[in-house]
RNA sequence: GGCGCCGUACCCAAGUGGUAAGGGAGAGGUCUGCAAAACCUUUAUGCAGCGGUUCGAAUCCGCUCGGCGCCUCCA
């Protein structure tokens, strides 16, 4: 079965073909580096990492471009309001582009914590001024784009496709828009290119019309087209994104090239907070920041997977508690698995049950293909894990090859594509020598103390290890432990 | 007002025509000195409600109720 992706341009899944066959080229908008980033932000560049390490996965040579917005969309009205970077900065006292390098910064900790492979390229927009402006020339030059007092504004009129993505109709959504109509512009619905800076405007470049600074949605068309060519194959981001940014993005970029822009649109949806959508104006965002601080972000990562990208989710602690417990649980799987595939190999086993793979890695690879289908997959995960947990505890032992192949299924699946199953979990090797010893010496004293029947005192050792994060699990075969993470 | 999405068990969540994945929580059992872990069994004759199409619908169509998003910035 090929990949399919549901393309919000024909709002259906289509069969996925690259211009370009093994290639694929990849623009998703990134984040406007002005305060730290919050949940929705790991939802969204957790979707798209999981594309393009699935299309990689499939042995697509990927290009994976993700811009940094450093000039700073405009608040309140689009194309009037204050910069958002400059007001952080003059509430921080700050120059702007501090603010844009340490969140920056921030934000590229955050996505690596969440095991997100990071993009190919970076561009920042503040690098790529010029050519913003070279887009802008062009459809001044044929006529889709006006100068008004050293600001350009795009005539939106002027084409014809306007809406096609969003769905709407110019006149329509004209009607029932709470945006003043504004007087530099002819139409309601077009939107500025170029801005003539104000006096007090700190970031600002020279241009033909003035020294001013770019519109809020030139950047993506330069960026993309500079790294990806004026048509290329997918391009993401939020669905609130979806309009305005990148219906305009399209016109601005069509009506510059006179070519098809993008072939396939995919918008992640969005996260909500008791059912309320978390964002900037409505102050009920969690940071990540502060959620890595009761959750670890490998946890955070499996819960967002939990649901499909195209779906909202609602984030709770409940629900994350739970995601947390099942996540362990998988990883207590996959310890014992490791565990039992080192002593195999220390013991050269030669011997041993058989254990087939290939449904498992069936069903999986079918979910990914259908538009990318994670849930599902984690949902395969699971059941290959109950059947290798059945297969561990069945007393007859699994031959070295057939633990192999297990291990590099979930390696495979589970780490290389979906990134939730690290190459090393903590096991019973511990982290020094010196724990290690001190381990097993409670150990052994915990077992003479247990073959005296002495069972307050063998509990007694067995809560106080457990007081200091370590935890001790009697088996058939003996004594094992490990440290709680 | 325009455009669009969603409503599946106690909770989260897959499932777009063929008879309800997975996770959490709960109940019972196996194992164990007890725990823990793991395994087995169990929890929706029904997928917001009502009609319709069909041999067959959670899935398609219509209406109703409820929730949400976009049309200002936001992933």
């Amino acid at each position: 079965m090929p990949l399919s992706i549901y393309n919000t341009l024909s709002r259906q899944k289509e069969e996925f073909k690259p211009i370009h066959e093994g290639h694929v080229g990849i623009y998703v908008c990134g984040p406007t580096v002005y305060s730290h980033s919050h949940i929705g932000h790991a939802k969204s560049y957790i979707s798209f990492d999981i594309i393009v390490r699935y299309l990689r996965y499939l042995g697509n040579n990927v290009l994976y471009i993700q811009n940094i917005t450093d000039v700073g969309h405009l608040t309140d009205d689009a194309d009037e309001g204050e910069d958002k970077l400059i007001k952080q900065a003059r509430i921080d006292r700050v120059h702007p582009m501090q603010i844009a390098e340490s969140i920056t910064r921030s934000y590229f900790d955050d996505m690596d914590k969440l095991g997100i492979e990071r993009p190919d390229i970076s561009p920042r927009a503040s690098g790529h001024i010029i050519e913003q402006i070279e887009i802008i020339k062009k459809l001044l030059a044929n006529g889709h784009a006006y100068e008004v007092n050293g600001s350009v504004y795009y005539n939106v009129q002027k084409f014809k496709n306007y809406g096609r993505l969003s769905g709407r109709v110019l006149e329509e959504s004209v009607e029932g828009t709470r945006v003043e109509t504004r007087s530099e512009k002819r139409h309601p619905a077009d939107f500025a290119l170029w801005k003539k800076a104000e006096s007090g405007h700190i970031m600002r470049w020279p241009s033909p019309w003035s020294e001013g600074f770019p519109g809020w949605h030139i950047e993506c068309s330069a960026m993309s087209m500079k790294y990806l060519g004026e048509t290329f194959d997918i391009h993401g981001g939020g669905m609130d994104n979806q309009f305005p940014h990148h219906e305009c993005e399209i016109a601005q970029s069509e009506a510059a090239t006179g070519k098809p822009f993008v072939n396939y649109w995919v918008h992640n949806n969005l996260v909500t907070v008791n059912g309320k959508k978390m964002s900037k104006s409505l102050g009920n965002f969690v940071t990540l920041k502060d959620a890595f601080k009761k959750y670890d972000p490998i946890v955070v990562r499996f819960f967002i997977l939990q649901s499909h990208y195209r779906s909202t989710l609602d984030f709770s602690d409940e629900a994350v508690q739970a995601a947390n417990t099942g996540f362990d649980k998988l990883m207590n799987t996959i310890r014992n698995l490791r565990e039992e595939l080192m002593k195999a190999e220390t013991e050269q086993r030669t011997s041993g049950s058989a254990f087939d793979c290939s449904p498992y890695r069936k069903h999986f690879l079918e979910a990914m293909d259908d538009d990318f289908n994670a849930p599902l997959a984690v949902g395969v995960l699971f059941d290959l894990a109950r059947e290798t947990n059945h297969a561990l505890n069945s007393g007859q032992k699994l031959s070295l090859d057939a633990l192999k192949q297990i291990d590099l299924l979930f390696s495979e699946l589970g780490g290389t594509v979906l990134g939730i199953i690290p190459d090393q979990i903590g096991t019973a090797a511990g982290d020094t020598k010196t724990e290690s010893r001190l381990m097993d010496l409670f150990i052994n004293i915990r077992a003479e103390v247990r073959k005296q029947k002495l069972w307050t005192i063998s509990d007694v050792i067995r809560d106080g290890l457990k007081a200091v994060g370590f935890i001790i699990e009697d088996k058939k075969e003996g004594t094992i432990w490990r440290k709680i993470q």
